[in-house]
DNA sequence: ATTACTGCAAAGCATTTGCAAATGC
DNA sequence: GCATTTGCAAATGCTTTGCAGTAAT
């Protein structure tokens, strides 16, 4: 397990150091591996990041002494994913989704993990407060989205 | 201007009604054409679709009397979606995005259209009425996902 | 020893694009 | 007639995958 990590700055070390001991507790719940890639690319996520993409991370990691390739960096993404150490801002789905907007007031969606099902809901109060937020940041709103995942109702029951 | 449309069921031909001419205002607008193509696939969007994926559209297009190519429901897709005829529920980006969300309460974004930054905001107050909503439709939360898209401070001032 | 993980390069796949022909204005 | 659109097919580019070698348990 030997990561080159001696020019990591103290708040980074730091983090590294707490969250390190979470995905190895997963790992291991998981029964998968601890290993050297997958502590590389914690320590890198840690680093230098705060919003960042899976493409950009895998171009920091091919080169240098502490080299994972592409591929393991996808599929470590995911896991920390699925550990909750990291979380997607915006996901690219296989296809884009659309839906008509005419007669048809504001509302979100859930959309259900195990069917896939898109569920609409509308609430005036939770619009209201992201145009507070906007303005709050002075940001000029041009349209929002609400996605909540999660399990239907009836995929619920069949469990 | 010869698009078949003689089947289709009154409802339809209501929104296609009140829709298209919405359409014509903005390609006049923006001096676009209107043409044969952008009628049958706004017709088709208003047609059968709650939620649906471009490549569905375009596939349903391929073939038969109205048949459009699928570069151009793309291309047509983006505009009417510039025109607020038709929403992006579920985004493509050409990059997934990450953070890490180890000691970084819960929050949302922002992303400026113009610069591409990430604004991050956070309100109590939307979480609760987000997990209020999946209680009234009996869903189980897994996670949530806010943005917010427009234009930030600073690019707004260099207008 | 056994089995999972990694690296590599090739494959996948939704979306975009270039260009010649067609169509709207 | 002139400029924009379309269709087609090829290109793009992120992400995934197969497989043989390597490392973790």
């Amino acid at each position: 397990m030997g990561v080159h990590e001696e020019e990591l700055p103290e708040e980074v070390r730091e983090s590294v150091e707490e969250a390190w001991p979470l995905f190895v507790d997963f790992l291991k719940k998981k029964e998968a591996r601890v290993t050297q890639a997958r502590k590389i690319i914690l320590t890198q996520v840690f680093s230098r990041h705060d919003h960042f993409c899976a493409d950009d991370l895998a171009a920091e990691l091919s080169s240098g002494m502490n080299h994972v390739s592409r591929g393991t960096v996808y599929r470590t993404l995911a896991l920390m994913e699925e550990a909750g150490l990291v979380r997607v801002i915006r996901d690219t789905d296989v296809h884009a989704h659309y839906e008509h907007t005419f007669n048809h007031p504001n509302h979100e969606h859930m959309i259900c993990d195990t069917c896939g099902q898109f569920i609409e809901f509308s609430d005036d109060r939770i619009t209201a407060l992201v145009e507070e937020a906007c303005e709050r940041h002075h940001f000029a709103e041009r349209t929002h989205r609400i996605v909540v995942f999660g399990t239907c109702e009836q995929c619920m029951q069949k469990k």
